[in-house]
RNA sequence: AAGGCAGUCUGAUCUAUCGACUCACGGAAGUGAGUAGGAAAGUCCGGGCAACACAGGGCGUCGCACUUCCUAACUGGAAGGGAUUUUGGGCAACCAAAGUUACAGAAAGUGUCACAGAAACUAAACCGCCUCUUCGGGGGUAAGGGUGAAAAAGUGGGGUAAGAGCCCACUCAUUUUGAUGUGAAUCAAAAUUGGGAUAAACCUUGCGAGUUGAAAGACCAAAUAAACCUGGAUCAAAGGGCGGCUCGCCCAAUUAUCUUCGGAUAAGCCAGAAGGGUAGGUCGAUUGAGGUAUAUUGCGAAAUAUAUCCUAGAUAAAUGAUAGAUACCACGGCAAAAACUGUGGGCACAGAACCCGGCUUAUAGGGCUGCCUUUUUU
């Protein structure tokens, strides 16, 4: 952490959060996925309300599995750490190739992980998730 | 001193790194300040607020039910009354302390009251008692027996053929009158009034309740269809709106052309069907029946006055994550206490969603108060 990397910037402000309800619900109905249990992250490359943001996340915990806000707000914030601090790479790999994506991480668990059990279950579906998006812009760039 | 139960208060602090929301300053980069609870929970009551509805009456439905007071209001709270339970004291009446109490009406009506028992509600006659007898039985009786959760006021005496509130004394209940109290009631006197329980059974009486619920609602932006189709009225009828129902109440009804002056056609109007679009922002929204302190009034809930403070405001939803330390807690070490030190923990219940007043439920550890148990000392 020395001053060329300065340039990552680890925050989340509310640009980068998901806000629209419409793409939410495209989101639940694209059928786009990578996971490892308990971690589960739906994509969708589509247009987002500001152009010079690429990429938009959001946290979701079922109600249903965690009947207790205590635990679901606990859970929320675990996983909104980690993807705070990892989405940088995903972030500037989209910049370079123009390419705009919503992303949804959900917990389908129903016990509760502390911080580093989370962290390194989070890390292989981020792994599938930046090489599903290199396929992606590999089919994009070869107008076939 | 230890343990348990109940009530009540509290629900810790600091540092570093990376963040989120709101506000202020700034041209910007950024800087500064603030940021979850006692229950934010359950959504059980009550109110504010908003929209719609609202001639009035009847029926129905739902809720509440000792009194007075407090409150914006309440199924809330305070003070008190009655009933009742436990403990202690006392021969007893009773007294004290701590609880519990949906505590209006059973003499308006209906229903239910198993089994047992003769009889369970306009009481009854199995054994018994008394009496008459033509010896088959008839009459009187509610003392005693037996059944039951409960047998029709209880105890004692008189009385009688035997008995019975039939009469008397005391007690209990009811009613009436008087006194005291704002009142629930209490106390006293009189009366033969002595007619089971159950209303968290129906019901009756009294009081109260319009419906919905911040996804309310207002405004702005965006989008669009004033398309097409069906029906209807302008002849007061059909129709539509309102409420749980009924009676009922409310609602609009034009223009043009043609005309044989009856009407016709078209547009507009009303209703329906079908289809399409938007689904983003601002307000509502946090200054309020507000908090804190002091004084006064009141037994108290609370009220009034003055001073002072502004203390989350998100909206796919902020108030955080990680690391470390301290207070503190548990166990161990030094013969004991303190101090010191080692290891572990550093925590429960729980997350604002328009706002208030209550109620209910959950709660690690710590403080205080009360009660109970055990042990030690005097």
């Amino acid at each position: 952490m020395r001053s060329n990397d300065s340039a990552i910037k680890f925050t989340l402000s509310k640009t980068e959060r998901l806000c629209s309800r419409k793409i939410i619900a495209g989101l639940y109905e694209s059928g786009f996925f990578v996971s490892k249990y308990p971690i589960r992250i739906n994509y969708m490359f589509t247009d987002l309300p500001q152009k010079d943001v690429f990429l938009q996340g959001m946290v979701s915990v079922s109600k249903r599995k965690f009947s207790k806000a205590v635990d679901r707000n606990r859970i929320k914030r675990l996983l909104r750490e980690i993807y705070r601090h990892r989405k940088h790479q995903l972030e500037n790999r989209l910049i370079e190739a123009n390419l705009p994506m919503a992303v949804a991480v959900i917990f389908t668990g129903t016990q509760k992980l502390d911080y580093w059990e989370m962290e390194s279950i989070f890390n292989k579906v981020f792994i599938k998730l930046i090489a599903a998006v290199e396929e992606k812009i590999k089919l994009g760039s070869n107008p076939i």
